[in-house]
DNA sequence: TGTACATCAGTGAACGCGCGTTCACTGATGTAC
DNA sequence: TGTACATCAGTGAACGCGCGTTCACTGATGTAC
């Protein structure tokens, strides 16, 4: 049991954002989120079990929170790898890279985000959710490129890169010990087969 | 307590058939292999929870021997795909087919077999395991097709394919509730964006 | 033909563990009067 | 300036549950002599 002393009056707030990041800190670790238990979390924290039910009523609460702050991270990954970059096809590679990295360096939280785990109000699947807005995101930077085979509706387009991204990332993490090629070139390959762009020369 | 009356002697293997149809049937309707227990799976046979013992050391070689049934399953269902076919493209998109159908349709089997709760040893990462057989079959398959836009080694275009179509099958699996178009045309559409060949006309 | 024994196919009680959830409690700090 | 009280940030014991694993046991059936 770490030596964590309270928190001053008024700022019982903290330990939500302690408790954040040690369930992030335990998924990544053991990279199921079915291992994230209260009793786990209160020891990584430092406080007794039942301080948990002061700022969420129960686990799966708790990992729709994870569930929009890994949303949150992922998006701020690909608009930073976004910024600066005009060229569209430069911008759609840019885009999946992003994603596909997110996923291996956060393997805990993008199989929360992305596996079976969540209730199905959690889902995201409506289509306001974020990874529907990533999707149509996704579908914008493709229109936007001069493509060489086809000319189907990017949304279509859009959701079968996402389809293959999530194939590459979720394969990479959890069949580790297959002999992998690197990341990078692995998407842009792949993208530029399923969209038809031409990656640019050098 | 269903009413099971114990084997006649010298039959008392069948009980390990039984265990293994009754684990299929648990995996099949729970989805997740996590929630096959040996208690579940002894109330499902209707015996008690110690004579598992008798049969499987413990719940993951059991695990080991369901995913060993499932690769015979996906290869026969295969097999029978492509039986009769002549063309090179209806076979790669007929293998394609039915590594998917076989997925939706037995999604426990499937996940158990490609997810990552097996063991290393289990994972079927050596060479001649039955996934990289499969793999191999798939190469083979994509290599005896006129391709229009690549030559690349079809060992590295199996691969792009296999992650595509587990990232349709997966995403099916996880995230029902997403409106998928129908199965088959995405597949074969994915196929030929990946691997460059025309789809056979009608 | 009878009987002792081995084998076979299971059984059933008990264990310790980690789990989520409940309930009443604590003790420091601020606030009303 | 003092004091009663409310609030806040947690605590700690106890519960019942399902779990994997152990151990000694049962009772029918075949076999050796």
């Amino acid at each position: 049991m770490p030596a964590r002393s309270r928190n001053p009056r008024g700022q019982g707030d903290r330990l939500r954002a302690d408790l954040l990041a040690a369930a992030a800190r335990l998924i990544a670790a053991c990279g199921d989120s079915r291992d994230l238990t209260l009793r786990r979390l209160a020891r990584e924290v430092g406080i007794a079990v039942t301080s948990v039910y002061l700022h969420f009523p129960d686990l799966e609460t708790l990992k729709a929170a994870l569930v929009v702050e890994g949303h949150e991270r992922q998006t701020a990954l690909r608009d930073a790898a976004l910024d600066g970059l005009d060229e569209p096809v430069a911008r759609l590679l840019a885009g999946c890279r992003a994603y596909c990295r997110f996923a291996v360096e956060h393997p805990g939280h993008y199989k929360l985000m992305y596996g079976p785990e969540l209730p199905p109000e959690l889902a995201f699947d409506a289509s306001t959710s974020p990874g529907r807005l990533a999707l149509r995101g996704l579908a914008d930077r493709i229109a936007r490129c001069p493509r060489t085979t086809r000319d189907e509706d990017p949304l279509v387009t859009a959701t079968c890169v996402w389809i293959a991204l999530h194939g590459i990332a979720s394969l990479r993490i959890d069949r580790p010990s297959f002999p992998w090629p690197p990341l990078d070139p692995m998407v842009e390959s792949m993208v530029a087969r399923i969209t038809g762009v031409e990656r640019r020369p050098q």
